[in-house]
DNA sequence: TTGTACGCGTTATCAA
DNA sequence: TTGATAACGCGTACAA
């Protein structure tokens, strides 16, 4: 097939062996052989084969990643390919290799991620939108190699956690309504088979707790689609004692709500207020614009896979990640509540 | 290490070769053989090293992808994922890793494409996003593995063309316009360095000219970037005698244009039409909501995978697959200028 | 500074 | 049906 170190030791009439210290740039070869190697491999258009290499000196260089989206083939997860461009930017930059496997493959089906991984000699692998009831968790727990897991703790031994600081989040969201007057706050959470599900409701029940405005029944569950939202506003509206602003867990579910509000007749955001999470692209063109939190899915890749690099390189790091939260803000909070808040407070 | 086929071999008394053979179940090997092996196989858990595997036979079973991503690091190309949604998904199914290469990593500064996937020995590549001033497309034409470029057509013995049919999308949008009422349509086009800009100018003419309703001065080129929409909408307000429909080659730029249009008080969709391309979800949330031309993008990854396949395996296929676009309608479009135009027709 | 011999884990060939 | 041997392309110890 292609032109090996053989054929250019052949060539030169030298032995394989100083070809490829030569093309290693190591400092047991002359430079005039060096000189001459380049040249000819230049001419010979040769590659280097990394298989071979990568067998002999049982190093891959690859990372694998697993992303089982949140919306499969929808292209509803902005977040899925920010995620991927910070893996791919960090790994590629440090000389690693990404192998992408997708969710529903036959392939996931029949073998272990952990299989898979240890076929391809992967040195580290990122796993995205694992769920908590995922049947090889266990499996993952006792992982032979380093694995970033981006928005799911799994304990384990060489596993570490990447996440947005979820409790922050929720209380910079939480904390904005509260400033502008609101107390009746209710929360609409994604299922429970994601670990941020359990992040949010835990902070917001503390937050609500702690001024002892925490209502069972302002507590709805949806499950991160636009749909789920567009349910649980309805739900919403049929409550007797209506809340005054909606935390919703995700963009996807608030632009949902926000459909059904607007469906019903409902002035936004004068009559309800809502602030999502995520801050995906399409939050800024809804009408009215999504008060939100922003996560930084780009650098949580690049976290992952510098975990992953520590850890081959044998260092210790941090095995829980957690990146600042961001309140970001538009239009889908009524300001003017603060103001009304003012003059109930001044009077009293 | 790992247990290899050789562990397996001494533990049982055979040779590695038996080993082989019974673990790749050939019919050369007893099946009292077979059942022991592949029973201490699990038990030792073994796991082939697919490196070598690939080494000896000379088959990588890999396919190279390289996304040249529109808005890098945004996450404001949903396109990208759902193309690799697609690729993923084919690509597994039928036995092959992706490897993903990044767009802007140094690697790819210092090596050519071609390189890179020589040195993995992929069997096939596909790009995405590549732009017509590439430095490399000269080596990619005479690439020596196949290549699905999706959205660029590249001419060469061994690269194929995926794509949407752009001609088709434009006339469906212009058509549409037209039955509306809409006789002064401008374009916002792409830039010039993606293919699809050339292809949608190209059919934009064609159709005006057959109406002799072409007018040089409602181009308009933007860069693919809301805000270059936003910019060009400017340039419309502007003109003097303004159109009563815009044709925008892309959601993205549709949105900015749109955002132009409503920060200046104008009457969406009555004073002014808009049909996108594209189809991204955000513009489902945008008010007006936009009417567009759907592209299948997951299903453009799919086909992708597929012709290289198909090459890989020998057979021809035909080099250049152009999908269906699908007209969606929403509300960004002024229906009423349609009873207009059949009030006036009935006059006339 | 260079070359020889060997090994990485697997499959292919061919003889037993 | 099984096994010894060679080969894939490369790197490394060690000898020259």
């Amino acid at each position: 097939m292609g032109v090996t170190i053989k054929d250019i030791a052949k060539r030169l009439g030298v032995s394989a062996t100083a070809v490829s210290k030569a093309l290693n740039d190591r400092d047991d070869v002359s430079n005039e052989l060096k000189v001459k190697v380049r040249k000819i491999a230049e001419e010979m258009d040769y590659s280097p084969n990394s298989l071979a290499k990568r067998l002999v000196t049982n190093k891959s260089n690859t990372i694998g990643v697993f992303m089982f989206s949140r919306q499969k083939n929808s292209g509803h997860d902005p977040f899925g390919f920010q995620f991927l461009s910070g893996i791919m930017e960090e790994a590629n930059r440090n000389g690693y290799d990404i192998v992408l496997f997708s969710t529903d493959s036959d392939l996931l089906a029949e073998k272990s991620y952990i299989k898979l991984c240890k076929e391809r000699k992967v040195e580290g692998a990122i796993f995205t939108g694992l769920r908590l009831d995922d049947p090889h968790l266990e499996e993952i727990k006792e992982s032979p190699f380093p694995i970033s897991i981006i928005d799911t703790e799994v304990k384990g031994n060489n596993v570490s956690f990447i996440s947005t600081d979820n409790r922050k989040g929720v209380r910079l969201a939480l904390n904005y309504l509260w400033k502008l007057g609101h107390r009746r706050i209710a929360i609409i959470n994604g299922h429970k088979k994601a670990m941020v599900s359990h992040l949010r409701y835990n902070a917001y029940k503390e937050f609500l707790e702690e001024k002892g405005q925490f209502r069972e029944e302002l507590v709805f569950t949806g499950d991160f689609t636009e749909r789920s939202g567009y349910l649980c506003g309805g739900k919403i509206l049929e409550l007797k004692d209506r809340p005054s602003a909606v935390f919703v867990a995700s963009d996807l579910m608030a632009l949902g709500v926000i459909k059904k509000f607007k469906e019903e007749g409902l002035k936004l955001p004068e009559e309800m207020s809502i602030v999502g999470f995520d801050n995906i692209f399409p939050g800024e063109f809804n009408e009215p614009a999504l008060t939100t939190i922003g996560q930084n899915a780009f650098e949580m890749g690049v976290e992952a896979v510098n975990w992953v690099l520590k850890r081959i390189n044998g260092e210790k790091g941090n095995k829980k990640i957690l990146l600042e939260p961001e309140l970001i803000i538009r239009d889908s909070c009524d300001t003017n509540q603060f103001q009304w808040l003012e003059r109930v407070t001044a009077k009293s």
